[in-house]
DNA sequence: GATGAATGAGTATTCATTCAT
DNA sequence: TATGAATGAATACTCATTCAT
């Protein structure tokens, strides 16, 4: 292992932890109310050094989604390629990816639709704007293909597989978001898992054909 | 009418006109971004005189979620009172009521996540958070009748109404999100209605009893 | 006096009251020393009201070379004007109005020649910027015509007017930056008045038609 | 050569190198907005570096000051020796020499009074600052020396050659100054050299006893 | 000597909110 | 009631300088 390469290494490392601290910060205060001298405490740096490592506060932010849509694409796709399984089953595997994915990080969707305004897609480097595009794309892909598969193989009905993907996700965001947030203002308990399941259930059974 | 009743329309009358003008600041710049000044310019009022009507910001925004929560209320109420609809008809009725209400103010779902940050909510008057609660719940309950209605009747499968409203809302909300997004990073068309149009296809074919 | 005009007046006062601090201040500690909080404190204001009159540093200290230059202009003029004096004269009043400029705030050339960084000009309004633009040209197009007179009545040589014109400020902004920072290197005395008569004597010398 | 020597050469090499790295910065971007790295950057050097041999950014933009100083006091010491040069044929010869000086570093003056802050002095090592001292004094006695020789031979008027030094200086600094700032914000072209040239002639006009 | 990662003090600027008029 | 000038706390970001390696 070169020099060069070791220097690499830590410098990933400590992105990780900083990444680690922001996730914290930023799911207990919100994008806004978070400050980056807070991140900079609970990672235990000096504010400074994170520029070191992060353009601006945007661009910390959104490296967490990042993370989290690397860690959705490998579950995604590693369901994709359990050969031996039937659509339906594939379906129900997607789902439990989408449910470990969210335990992975419950600040996923949320994170990933606050990313979504203009203003903040500006501060970010187009690098990183790339990647999170191209791996966001390339997710969607795979889900798509496990639609494609069931519809080719007569198993679910004939709709557009890129809609029903679209559906698919939106669905689990939406389910994902709306728990949460009754959570907050309820103070409910936490309902997410059956709720998600019954709404797979009802989606798996409008999406077969009978 | 007594002149403390004329008193008390004025001031709606001028929250209203204030309301108008925060959904179109909002709109365009999002919460964070938005100024009270902005506001008050598009109100054509003086920053001071919002603070008459408001206690804050926070709660300013609050009060637009109301508002679409009243115009949902109605309409959902209204498709639940047609007395002669059977249940899968009530359900296509809810779905395109679902659309009104997104076409009469798209912000509405958007701005019912945000809200929902328990920073956000520290900020609120008890009074206001009560309404919005009270409302949301109300509004909740008449789709969730709606679902009993189709069970009792046979035509639903026999899952918890409870839950299906909470489904038939995330599907809603997640779909409004997700394709408001699209729109924004990949400058997509707008396939929102026809996405929608799907999606409750499917959940009404999963509910029905085949 | 309508209230528009009462307005306008208390908020050319509050201007004069910030620039009368940003110069005691700016004087004391140069442009990138000074902080904004410093200015405040001085004239007695917070931070933020400073942004209500001037829109960042840059134009607070633009601002001071634009006054000056007011002076300079209004000096110079009256100079001009004074029919019945014979170009000598002219030339000899000048140099009594020059150093009144210098006396009314020794910081003008200090001012004009910081001023001058193109990073600098960048954030300064082009309103702004078009004064102080267009009172520099005036002023120097005064001093130009008293040489042009000069030169007409036979009485000075026949060097281009607009280059006399440029030396001559030339020379009054040399001597006067060379004494000031003699003084603070040396914590010599100060010899400006003595060695600005001299520099103005032997100009005019050089100047006349032997 | 002992090694001692040879170190101090090593290190007198590595200043150069640094100083030649700074002036170019300092120049592209004035001493505020030229940051250390930007210079240990361009010297290809770290910044760390920079501290072995510069106390710190303020001694090290006034080595530059130093070090034109130095040139400047060859030129004109050189000039002063012409043994059979008559005095009037010195001060153009000593206007040449200013010339090339400016060439060399067209900093020059701009850095000579931006030095000047006692701010900025404070930061200088006590020896700097005598050294910078004693050489400015030094360039000035010898101009002022020329001064004598001419008042001495009946050639030039009989005022202070201590003023007179001053004067020729100034004029000189002034005239850089202004066609410098005339150049950037009018964009103007340069018209340094020929107004210096007439500028001097009028000076030498007005001293010469007629 | 040389490095360059880390530091952390320092600051321009913004903006929700107040309050005298 | 309405105003809008004034406030001043809050914060992202910079960069000269240090020091462990």
């Amino acid at each position: 292992m070169g020099i060069q390469e070791r220097k690499e290494r830590e410098r990933e490392r400590r992105k990780q932890q900083i990444i680690v601290a922001a996730k914290r910060v930023f799911s207990e205060k919100g994008f806004t109310k978070a400050t980056m001298e807070d991140i900079a405490k609970e990672a235990e740096l000096s504010p400074g050094t994170l520029y070191l490592y992060f353009k601006n506060k945007e661009e910390l932010y959104a490296s967490l989604t990042l993370r989290i849509l690397q860690y959705l694409y490998i579950r995604v796709e590693h369901v994709s390629n359990e050969k031996d399984l039937e659509p339906e089953q594939k379906l129900n595997s997607l789902a439990d990816a989408m449910f470990d994915v969210y335990e992975f990080d419950p600040l996923i969707v949320i994170n990933m639709f606050q990313l979504q305004s203009s203003e903040t897609l500006k501060h970010l480097s187009d690098e990183l704007l790339a990647e999170i595009t191209e791996l966001s794309r390339k997710a969607l892909a795979v889900i798509r293909s496990i639609f494609e598969d069931g519809i080719q193989k007569g198993v679910f009905q004939a709709y557009n597989p890129v809609v029903l993907a679209d559906i698919f996700w939106s669905l689990f965001s939406g389910v994902v978001l709306w728990e949460e947030s009754k959570r907050i203002v309820n103070k409910d308990k936490d309902f997410l898992k059956p709720t998600l399941e019954i709404a797979f259930e009802i989606f798996n059974g409008g999406l077969r054909k009978s």
